[in-house]
DNA sequence: ACAAATATGATAGTAATACTATTACTTTTG
DNA sequence: CAAAAGTAATAGTATTACTATCATATTTGT
């Protein structure tokens, strides 16, 4: 077998898995076919026999690698925030100024993937459409306390912390910094998707990066006065 | 048959339903009972056929009423924001000052029901646990655009547009009004979400409606330097 | 008061989903 | 080169998400 592990891999908790899928080509047809099939048809009407027929293997053999399609949700979105971090510590680091940091953090998590759109197989805009439109699915459902035992939310708390931080260094005295990250982050996503199927829930501007400025001086008027 | 519709009555578009529920004993026993089912089991777990047994009636005749669970749920939802609609006009009316109507919107929208816990047979408080964990379902997915056509969030936008007025009248220039909103409500969810489930990614207060002051800092900070 | 329309109950049936099980074949590896 | 591990092929099950049919009960208009 190759090597299919290139130098950095995202770290995802072996719970959420029955067999790690990047350790073999089956493993990794599942993931990138899978990614291709929820984008194009939904997370609903998404199923292994489906995912099985795009990759001419039986359902059963899906089965060996994930419990059922929620895991396989869940590992794809431990996959991207664990990415997202990854970018988050390229795009931070030798940065000085935190307010400068911030704003770079606020970009990542308001604006769509533009380049590098793919890294270890992975169509990172699909994936991107994907944590967007399904993401909340993860963890609205009675499986959450379960799902969050086994670390499923481990990666998306960690990008969350590290942004905290920066917050905590413009202004050490500010109570909410999670609940102003998380706010911005599921924010942005349901901005995104209401551009595009409800528009009247929000206001779509030509210009570009207006959501990423819209958020960041919502942060930083929020954090900075008081 | 007895008069089911008090004086005031919350409009739901006809298409959501195949029978209005309102209609009939059976019609409201299906709301009713649905609410503490889906309550209490969730909704992925929620089956017509579940519910057929809760209130003893074939699954069939709860099929007469609404095509699938899936419009049951938008049905729930838009009762839900019409309900809110009309909270909303019942706090603002006669409040003289835009800033004080922007107040008891975003307390309306942050804050749990908590007197009042009962309107025309309907459990509020159930009802709005629902909608915190259940609604982004309703629009997250593939039917949204259909849904949408047939009037099913009229009510949540209506609601929107009500809310953006008033900040409109504080600060006539700021250009995102319905943006603001929406990341507050959906927000406000999340974040009541995350403090029962996921701590980490929120910032729970002991303090009472520190849910609302936060957000309430955060909107009137948004809007009005600059 | 009574026929017609309407609502509900009882029951059955279907296609698809979300799995589990078994056995046979094919690679990989020590 | 044999044992172990991975995959394919196939079949089977319980549940879900409906649809259909027919009998019975209730309401309604005249």
């Amino acid at each position: 077998m190759k090597n299919l592990i290139a130098s950095v891999k995202i770290a995802i908790t072996s719970q959420l898995y029955l067999k790690d899928p990047e350790s073999s080509e089956l493993g990794l047809k599942i993931v990138h076919k899978g990614i291709d099939l929820i984008n194009s048809i939904g997370f609903e009407e998404f199923t292994f026999r489906k995912l099985g027929l795009e990759i001419k293997s039986p359902e059963a053999s899906i089965y060996r690698y994930f419990e059922n399609k929620h895991n396989f949700l869940l590992y794809l979105n431990a996959w991207y925030w664990g990415w997202m971090e990854y970018r988050l510590l390229i795009a931070t680091s030798n940065v000085v100024s935190a307010e400068k940091r911030l704003e770079k953090a606020v970009f990542l998590m308001t604006e769509g993937v533009q380049n590098d759109p793919n890294f270890h197989g992975i169509d990172l805009v699909k994936l991107q459409e994907i944590v967007v439109a399904e993401a909340s699915k993860t963890f609205l459902n009675r499986r959450v306390d379960k799902a969050n035992k086994v670390g499923a939310y481990q990666s998306y708390k960690d990008f969350v912390g590290n942004v905290a931080s920066i917050i905590k260094e413009i202004n050490p005295t500010y109570r909410y910094p999670s609940m102003l990250i998380t706010t911005v982050v599921e924010g942005a996503h349901q901005q995104r998707f209401f551009a595009e199927h409800l528009p009247r829930l929000t206001n779509k501007q030509p210009k570009p990066h207006y959501l990423s400025k819209f958020y960041m001086d919502l942060v930083l008027k929020t954090i900075k006065s008081n």
